[in-house]
RNA sequence: GGCCCGUUCGUCUAGCGGUUUGGACACCGCCCUCUCAAGGCGGAGAUCACGGGUUCGAAUCCCGUACGGGCUACCA
């Protein structure tokens, strides 16, 4: 059991690095971390007409920064490269050679019209059909002289029936097993002499030296088919671990239909890595009845396959939201200082150089919003009326609370003490504030939220003591001045 | 059609023969309070898909049914 562990994640770049298959890359990572084994990265890029480097490039980006650092692939190298599937062509030829070496794959002549053909008719008879095994029967000199004189062929696995059923022990599920009878001998090897998916991923994890092939759902139908190619080239077979996968809040599997599914959108959205890392790793696992909490170091102690569930989840945006939120709370005041920078920079509130310049000032906002917000894509509106110099007053808030009785009174007063103020603290300004209430007679809660929306323009906002000491004092008294009834015309 | 897989609060899950089915998100109420949040406390929410077994005892084991999903390509 203390086998060496090499596991390896081979997204198809085809798209970006959606949610699922991050997840997945996620449950590898943590697993080969969790044994000390290695963790592989490689491009299965043989879908030439869809796959780009854009899309390579963006899934590597995405993997990092996810922080899943992987120990052999594109950019790092390794021993067993070359890591994308393009350049793996000898790799192929030569199982290919073992395998007609071996006896276990024989050309096929047979061509696809009639295959469709004989299919069709046994469609309508709704019966399985496989390939009917025509060409196993020529005799072996006969068919190897037709291949090599040009005649168009394709490569199958011979089955090996003899073997007997099928039977994984599945990491996950347990034992699943499949009659040999419902698989055919499957092509393995284009006319075209390009592997297909069955052949090239079987002979990547053979020679990667995969111990551990752990993947969705989806893939658990296909393992049998694998397994015939491991016992054809006559290599250890590994073990197989099969997860749920994600599906949307209607039960289908996740699409751009249910929203954001790619990993770059959610990092665009504002949220953190280390939440979504989290989240993420819980969608299908956990460490024990309570626990939704955890850092990566947690997650690589903690991780098991035994602990995955088997079922589906459904992705649920809104519990994101709620951890990316504890995940920004727990970034602390200096923290999210830093992280907000490019954020307001983004918006066009902070000047890149000067960004330095701000920090203290910064590290004053910090806690004003830290817990108001759940993903950084919400800050820059919320502290805009920090920035800039002027404000438009939001017209409801306008009729809702400067239209009230005593709201004029409460700022004319407001400004009158907040000019006359020694000290433009928090503190003071608070006292300040809080005896227009004595001076006036004006409820303290419609004086606060007079000067609310004059300050910042809205009803909602951060602390107000706090927001007009970090707006300074010649902006805040030319706000509420501004505000006032008597200024309106 | 055939072969596989799955089914516990709306959602993510805990449970692996004996617990009042535990926790989290969302929801509701109260407290706190300068708005909004955050936080604290409490509440509601699951005939464990259904039907048969096995057992002294089943969400847990077995069989069947229903529903959902996957595979059944010279796609990956």
């Amino acid at each position: 059991m203390t086998e060496h562990v090499r596991v390896r994640f081979a997204p198809s770049p085809t798209g970006n690095l959606h949610i699922g298959g991050a997840r997945t890359a996620i449950y590898n990572w943590a697993f080969a971390r969790h044994h000390g084994g290695e963790f592989i990265l490689r491009i299965d890029d043989t879908d030439k007409e869809r796959s780009t480097d854009e899309n390579t490039t963006q899934i590597l980006r995405a993997m990092r920064w996810l922080g899943l650092d992987w120990d052999e692939g594109p950019e790092v190298g390794g021993d067993a490269g070359p890591y994308y599937q393009t350049q793996r062509g000898k790799f192929y030829a030569e199982a290919l050679e073992t395998l007609k070496a071996n006896g276990h794959a024989y050309p096929c002549f047979c061509t696809p019209e009639a295959i469709e053909a004989k299919r069709e008719a046994a469609r309508s008879e709704s019966n399985f059909w496989g390939y009917d095994r025509t060409c196993r029967s020529i005799p072996r000199d006969e068919a190897l002289a037709r291949a090599k004189a040009g005649e168009p062929h394709v490569w199958r696995v011979k089955v090996q029936d003899e073997l007997g059923d099928i039977t994984i022990n599945d990491a996950i599920r347990g034992e699943v097993s499949w009659p040999v009878n419902v698989m055919d001998d499957f092509i393995l090897v284009r006319t075209d002499g390009s592997p297909t998916y069955m052949f090239a991923t079987v002979v990547d994890d053979w020679k990667m030296g995969i111990t551990h092939i752990i993947r969705g759902d989806d893939h658990l139908s296909n393992t049998p088919r694998q397994i015939a190619v491991y016992q054809a080239l006559e290599a250890e077979i590994p073990t197989f671990a099969h997860m749920g996968l994600i599906f949307g809040a209607d039960g289908k599997r996740l699409s751009k239909r249910h929203g954001a599914t790619s990993v770059e959108s959610y990092a665009e959205e504002g949220y953190l890595s280390e939440a979504l890392l989290n989240y993420l790793s819980l969608l299908g696992w956990s460490i024990d009845e309570t626990t939704t909490l955890f850092d990566r170091e947690r997650l690589i102690a903690e991780f098991d396959l035994a602990r995955v569930s088997n079922n589906p989840s459904v992705w649920d945006p809104e519990k994101l939201e709620w951890m990316n939120g504890v995940y920004i709370r727990e970034l602390g005041d200096e923290g999210l200082a830093q992280r907000m920078v490019p954020w307001l920079i983004e918006a066009g509130l902070l000047d890149a150089e000067r960004a330095a310049d701000r920090h203290e000032w910064l590290l004053e906002l910090a806690p004003l919003i830290s817990e108001r917000v759940k993903t950084m894509s919400e800050i820059a509106p919320m502290v805009t009326f920090l920035f800039a110099d002027e404000i438009v007053i939001d017209e409801a808030s306008r009729e809702k609370v400067l239209a009230k009785e005593g709201a004029g009174r409460s700022l004319d007063v407001a400004a009158q003490l907040l000019e006359a103020l020694d000290e433009f603290s928090a503190e003071a300004i608070e006292a300040a504030l809080r005896s227009i209430h004595e001076i006036t007679g004006v409820k303290a809660k419609i004086a606060f939220q007079a000067v609310r929306v004059a300050v910042t323009g809205t009803a909602v906002s951060p602390p107000l003591f706090e927001s007009i000491a970090l707006l300074g004092r010649e902006r805040t008294l030319a706000r509420i001045i501004a505000a006032r009834p008597s200024s309106a015309l």
